[in-house]
DNA sequence: GCCGTTTTCGGCCCGACTGTTTTCAGTCG
């Protein structure tokens, strides 16, 4: 997508801005970026269906830059940069992404030393170069040391899936801190953001050094970053970096508020509170003249002082929900418990490794109405997928079990999409299932055209239900095939399909960009575990939080229906 | 560079921690 690649040309150019100390721009060139990555439409057909002033129109960007993106648009480059760009050395910029080095230090280390790469850095290290200037120290190389040897093991994000464990482990242990009133993970964590940078961890304690002293020796702990009386920084064993902090119970919301972020919803926070006549903080909201705490106790208190309504932890990344919040026009988010029944589950008899029997048992156990049975079609044979005889000997199978469980098991198949768009299996086989997903296995690299008529030629097959897995991503590994989503959710809805929402940690499809873009088509939804195994169907929680990101409600989404009405929408 | 129910100019969120200095700049989130 443009947007993504727009918005690193962004990020560049506010460090180049900031090693050169120009001020105030960085801020806006940064604000921009992150308002590319979070649109869901490209900048490319904005700018085709509306022309340069409908670029102008995306918040935080203005005459210039929505210049510079119709540049980019045609040309493939933009001038300016590229100018701006011959004043540093291209190295120099990398150096940022050490921990401990920023714009200033940077533009010194150029300076004074000449060091123009991490190559260079690390030779003047080794000179003990470093020590010698002005405004460093020992310790400022011995932190550039450390900075530099993460920086070589590369700092990725963590999937959501990976974070919440240790997460829970941490906070296991931070509970048990003798006057630990209240310890939560905020941040991205708590937004259920797919990918997680940094774990915020929020504690609300009056005697904050004890927490400080038992986070900061946990045997789980590499190294210790910062730790001060309210405030801590580690880095894990595993890489992930983990932040600290520790506040009063006055606090409570303002901290949770601050620490869950993002960033942008934040600062709007602020500016609304500074024109209300507040200062906003993690200690609270405070009278701007008199300093007066006014509210800060739950964060259910500190919107309604904002004049908005409350705004859930998913919803809080400065796409719009704030405008809907004063306006009152917030969606009523879906929540886990509405969800009735997983339409998308496997068993032993394709690449699952339980029996019917025990999926059901323990759908049912999670207190779902219904469960659908689908395993793969043949043509995915290393998932041993089923094929015709095998399916029908299914169906009869799970008749048969029906009478033993209270659960309805419904009849699936998650059948392939053939790289002719045709289904795995004939019609008179798919007419016989109740519900039918088709997914796309194979041909990943097949440019994005020839994909798009791909999905949309199955999305006409009359017995397709489900639209599985849309975009084929795997997060953090495999980026979405090439399709135009736009074509494809027209096409579903014009045929009435469902999109579904793959709940799986490692899948979240369609992400949450995705969904709030198929919002706009009208589309309905299901989210599904995919589960491969009975402990794979609480994985259902990822999806529900994941939905409720791309801003649905439980009528969105046909898996919250009772099973009367799923089987009226079905037929 | 963006933005506007005080403004088309003059603001731009707020605070903790660290290290190198003796009052603060730089970095980070």
């Amino acid at each position: 997508m443009l947007n993504t690649e727009i918005a690193k040309i962004f990020y560049d150019v506010a460090d180049i801005f900031e090693m050169l100390g120009v001020a105030w721009k960085p801020i806006a060139y940064r604000k921009a970026a992150r308002q590319l990555e979070s649109l869901s439409k490209d900048v490319k057909d904005i700018y085709e269906d509306g022309g340069l002033e409908s670029i102008q129109e995306i918040p935080s960007i203005g005459e210039g830059l929505a210049k510079k993106i119709v540049q980019y648009i045609e040309t493939g480059k933009i001038l300016e940069f590229e100018k701006l760009k011959a004043k540093l050395p291209k190295g120099l910029a990398k150096l940022l992404e050490i921990e401990s080095i920023g714009p200033k230090r940077a533009a010194i280390l150029y300076r004074k030393l000449k060091i123009k790469s991490v190559e260079d850095l690390k030779n003047a290290i080794e000179k003990n170069k470093i020590v010698k200037l002005a405004g460093f120290g020992q310790k400022s190389q011995q932190n550039i040391t450390a900075g530099l040897d993460i920086f070589q093991k590369g700092k990725e994000r963590f999937s959501l899936g990976e974070v919440i464990p240790i997460a829970n482990e941490i906070i296991s242990i931070i509970k048990k801190v003798p006057g630990v009133e209240q310890a939560i993970p905020a941040g991205s964590v708590r937004r259920w953001k797919e990918t997680v940078g940094d774990l915020d961890i929020l504690v609300i304690s009056k005697h904050a050094e004890r927490v400080m002293d038992i986070f900061t020796k946990m045997p789980s702990v590499k190294r210790v970053l910062a730790k001060g009386k309210t405030k801590s920084t580690v880095i894990l064993k595993d890489g992930l970096q983990a932040d600290i902090r520790v506040l009063e119970k006055k606090s409570f919301g303002a901290a949770l508020n601050y620490f869950t972020g993002n960033v942008d919803h934040n600062v709007a926070l602020r500016r609304i509170a500074i024109e209300k006549g507040y200062k906003l903080s993690e200690y609270g909201l405070f009278n701007r003249k008199t300093n007066k705490f006014t509210a800060g106790r739950t964060e259910e208190e500190l919107y309604k002082k904002l004049g908005l309504s409350y705004i859930e932890p998913e919803m809080r990344e400065n796409r719009g929900e704030i405008a809907a919040a004063m306006a009152g026009k917030l969606p009523k988010l879906i929540k886990l418990n509405d969800i009735r029944g997983d339409l998308h589950t496997h068993t032993q008899q394709s690449d699952g490794t339980n029996t019917i029997e025990q999926m059901a048992q323990a759908a049912q156990n999670l207190g779902y109405e219904y469960v659908c049975v689908s395993d793969h079609s043949k043509t995915t044979a290393i998932a041993h997928g089923l094929d015709i005889e095998q399916v029908n000997k299914q169906i009869l199978e799970i008749k048969k079990l029906q009478n033993k469980f209270k659960i309805k098991i419904l009849t699936g198949s998650e059948v392939d999409i053939l790289g002719s768009g045709e289904l795995d299996f004939p019609d008179d086989v798919l007419k016989k299932l109740d519900i039918v997903i088709g997914s796309v296995h194979s041909g990943f690299k097949s440019p994005g055209e020839k994909m798009t008529v791909r999905i949309a030629a199955a999305l006409q097959n009359k017995y397709l239900t489900i639209l599985g897995h849309p975009t084929g991503r795997l997060v953090n590994k495999r980026n979405p095939y090439e399709v135009d989503l736009k074509k494809i959710f027209d096409v579903a809805a014009q045929n009435k399909k469902i999109v579904e929402i793959s709940a799986h940690p490692s899948r979240l499809d369609l992400k949450d960009e995705h969904i709030l873009l198929a919002r706009q088509y009208g589309l309905k939804f299901a989210i599904n575990s995919d589960a491969h195994s009975t402990e794979q169907l609480k994985l259902m929680q990822f999806g529900a939080h994941n939905a409720r990101r791309g801003w649905l409600e439980a009528n969105d989404v046909i898996n919250t229906y009772k099973f009367s009405e799923l089987k009226k929408f079905l037929h």
